[in-house]
DNA sequence: CCCATGCATTGACATTCGTCGATGTATTGC
DNA sequence: GCAATACATCGACGAATGTCAATGCATGGG
């Protein structure tokens, strides 16, 4: 769920409807939590753009069960994809859609 | 309080630390509810960019106590400055602040 | 001086969220 | 097959969040 396509204009272009504005306000939720955001980094400056819950378990310091929860969180958000291969789990970012978050908050 | 200033580079190009992630999240926790987005998206489009409570209220369709409650969250982001003027609350966008928060979002 | 207006604060409540331990489910290696 | 590894899911718990009605506190008008 969530892969709700992000339509409409930068937010402070004009007045926002209710819709559009729970569609956006779930990505920023998402994203809205100090451990996700590290996940997020952490992803990207991995070798490969990608990496396994093994690889962010220590890191983030948290249980591995925490760590799969937040990544599922940004899963559903559209902002990380999911790959298994073999007993691993590789998550990456999706391309573009931070940039896409960034574009609507951009003022005129 | 939370004037903390964002530092760092983009998020994806080198891992977070835990706490610029917390003040970081912070940020986008206030824009990650629809009710707050709306918000935002209202005062920027109202005239002069400025807009006092009794001008929110009746289109965000919630209490005026609930709507002063997110235009605090808001504020205290360091997303919205507060300026009262005889008996009422002005509300305004932090110049660049949004903005500011896309360029961290911005793959390279 | 008193009342009405605009807004903030408080207290209460149900809901959501972040976290963990325990358990379930594949996949690999021997 | 069996044990071990990697990960997801479940159930539970305290903490945080969004909402409202009631109240407090200024400011301005008669």
């Amino acid at each position: 769920m969530a892969t709700t396509d992000l339509c409409c204009a930068p937010i402070v272009r004009e007045a926002m409807s209710g819709e559009s504005a729970a569609a956006l306000a779930a990505k920023f939720k998402a994203i809205g939590d100090p451990t996700r955001l590290r996940l997020l980094s952490l992803v990207a400056a991995h070798e490969g753009q990608e990496a396994c819950v093994c690889d962010l378990t220590e890191p983030i310091a948290l249980s591995q069960p925490t760590v799969s929860h937040h990544l599922k969180v940004l899963v559903d958000a559209g902002l990380m994809t999911r790959t298994k291969r073999g007993t691993w789990s590789f998550y990456a970012l999706v391309p573009g859609a931070l940039d896409d978050l960034a574009d609507l908050l951009r003022t005129p």
